[in-house]
DNA sequence: TTTTATTTTCATTTTTTTTTGAAAGTTTAA
DNA sequence: TTAAACTTTCAAAAAAAAATGAAAATAAAA
């Protein structure tokens, strides 16, 4: 395969993953391109490549910056603005890992946490099994989340090295 | 806080954060009131208890049988089907990350796997990025992949227990 | 300053996803 | 059989999400 097929490919491929997981297809699909490419690159030609309007663009990369998986770069004597991509996968994923955390798993955990308290009737099935599920949803969401801390605060090894011989 | 709040915040918290993982608000909704109802409930119920129509309700009940998450229950005398849904969290866990895997990875892995048999020229910046970034999203992956067999495989005391003293 | 290059915003349009509901299909019982 | 009870399907409608593009805003240069 050559590689402008190939990038092509990735790009859809990655887009795809992106909306299987919530993540906008076009978002993805920005950055898929900038993993993929050694330089900055501006506005304009991200538009060009992936034949996207000049918002949507503006938008998109803003929510990437947001996310902490790319920057935007200046270069001297030109007025335009570039953007470069993070290229460490390893970064990337807890940079991804450590969004999610904030943006859904802080939040929920929150909630079940008040659900928690709820009142009632121990002799009330409705009630007691409420209260279980509730119970074990919050104590699972409570080791993903220690277990996401560690992995924020591990070294790339933790997970390509160590741990998996734990497990063989 | 009541009972009947506490049961409603639920399904409403769960059907969101289910809608930021790429998966139907409704269905997630579903299994939420599947999950906190000791006893299994027919369609009609469930159509009544979260106002959707009986075509959503039976086809978000099929997409959850083909998760896994659900299960068809008759009752002797009676005509009509009751669904119930699995309550411990952690086999849940398990069926989704399963599914997932199955539904998402592979398939990527699979279009990775084609894609470092990119052919071109070693000098050239743009070839030699391409190829490093899609080798390491390639490990990452793989590293994934053989992780969420180790979790397939494990009892429920792995999450919930050794593995994190390992990180302590 | 004023002009020009560039970026940002956001009301509107387009696309995608989800939901509806009524007709067709199926199964059990009379 | 026929009818009643219940389930499934799917074209059409509605809702939600994403994208457009032109105007407004900003920033650098003349």
């Amino acid at each position: 395969m050559e590689l402008a097929e190939a990038r092509l490919k990735f790009i859809e491929a990655w887009g795809k993953l992106g909306s299987e997981w919530g993540i906008n297809r076009t978002m993805a699909q920005v950055h898929a391109l900038l993993m993929i490419s050694p330089e900055a690159l501006t506005t304009e030609e991200i538009m060009n490549e992936l034949s996207i309007s000049r918002g949507n663009a503006n938008m998109t990369l803003r929510d990437l910056i947001d996310w902490g998986l790319v920057e935007k770069q200046h270069k001297t004597g030109e007025r335009k603005e570039y953007f470069y991509a993070e290229k460490d996968v390893w970064i990337i994923a807890r940079r991804v890992a450590e969004e999610r955390k904030k943006r859904e798993l802080t939040p929920i955990i929150k909630i079940l946490d008040q659900l928690t308290e709820v009142k009632g009737d121990e002799n009330d099935p409705a009630f007691k099994t409420f209260k279980t599920s509730i119970t074990d949803i919050n104590k699972l969401a409570g080791n993903v989340n220690k277990t996401l801390d560690t992995m924020l605060k591990a070294e790339e090894n933790w997970f390509f090295g160590s741990i998996l011989k734990v497990f063989k």
